[in-house]
DNA sequence: CAAAAGATGTGATCTGCATCACACAATTTA
DNA sequence: TAAATTGTGTGATGCAGATCACATCTTTTG
């Protein structure tokens, strides 16, 4: 799908915004392809932008010391993906993000974001509406995680995004859950 | 303090509003106070507010079918909670807010802040700060519980907010750490 | 197309935390 | 201030999931 349509369906979902308003904002972004396996933020980096998937599927994750991944997010097409606290706040990345297959991106600076909110009113909107989205589903997530076991999470995930099953392989699946990769395979025969 | 003036200053620290405007948008809010032990949401019921905390200290949490209690949040002052996907959505509030100790709020209902944010752009742009913050903290403390063990995470919880060491009951802070009291406890000895 | 790399099955063993049970201390409330 | 409620200390026991080890099977790449 052409990526300006996409994003402009995205957007008008919470915000109204002219033809030439769109237009205007559309400017702010770069579109960048990647092949699958490439990385598009490297932990220890210092990074400017935030990226809207337009086509394909990547992880957000974080390598811990022993060298286990832990995965935040799979973003499909219309998701929004960066490391927001290196971001606001300037610092170096702590999580990486890798293309799981190839993937079409639209880039947005820091800057570009911040700018675009001042000028439009109805920008900073979507933002506000698009974050207490992301927070809201980051509590439930934890609250699940706490709550319920592997399997109930695991089937949870997969009705939710029915398409990771095929697409994802199995270890990254265990890896966004928190449990090894053999205790998730273990759970079909429970 | 006086709730208007740590609202302000609370305020002050993201958003650039006039004298006139934040008196403007100070008349959404609504003062109340509560006793310790006293409910402010409680799961089930319909919701129309988000509080902000201007004294005392509230428990944000869930508690699941075997009566077991998960902590989301423990708000001091110039802390917000609510249930924000409640909110949000409109359906009923599946977590319960709950007081510590005496509490004061401020209270803001749901279509306050909404006009406030047509009205302003600089309250849109507060509120925008605030849930990215939000949300970054909220992934923090995901990747936390995946990554570090308990003995860990009640350091960083007593590090970072002191005070709930002498304020909280012990079996509170298990319930946001998502263990048991038993667990908690044993801690101290290993 | 052959070799290397990555993904998935499967067993054996170890461990952190849950659960249950009960004693005692501290704080509310009548 | 006595009784009731709520919180904390501590042992015994059980289980979900980690870790290690190795055997396929599948996909990528030279």
């Amino acid at each position: 799908m052409d990526p300006k349509q996409l994003l402009k369906e995205h957007i008008a979902k919470t915000a109204k915004l002219s033809e030439n308003e769109f237009d205007d904002f559309f400017e702010c972004f770069t579109a960048k392809s990647y092949k699958k396996g490439a990385y598009i933020i490297t932990a220890g980096e210092r990074i400017d932008c935030e990226y809207f998937v337009v086509s394909g599927c990547i992880k957000t994750f974080y390598v811990n010391d022993n060298q286990k991944m832990f995965v935040l997010q799979f973003a499909m097409p219309s998701c929004w993906a960066s490391d927001y606290s290196a971001l606001y706040s300037g610092t170096r990345a702590t999580i990486s993000i890798g293309c799981i297959t190839d993937t079409e991106l639209l880039c947005l600076s820091n800057n570009a974001r911040e700018s675009a909110c001042r000028k439009f009113h109805q920008v900073e909107h979507f933002f506000r509406t698009r974050m207490t989205g992301e927070y809201v589903a980051s509590q439930k997530r934890l609250l699940s995680t706490m709550n319920n076991d592997v399997k109930y999470r695991y089937e949870e995930l997969i009705t939710l995004f029915p398409e990771l099953y095929n697409m994802v392989p199995k270890r990254l699946i265990a890896a966004y859950l928190g449990v090894s990769r053999e205790t998730l395979y273990r759970l079909n025969n429970t």
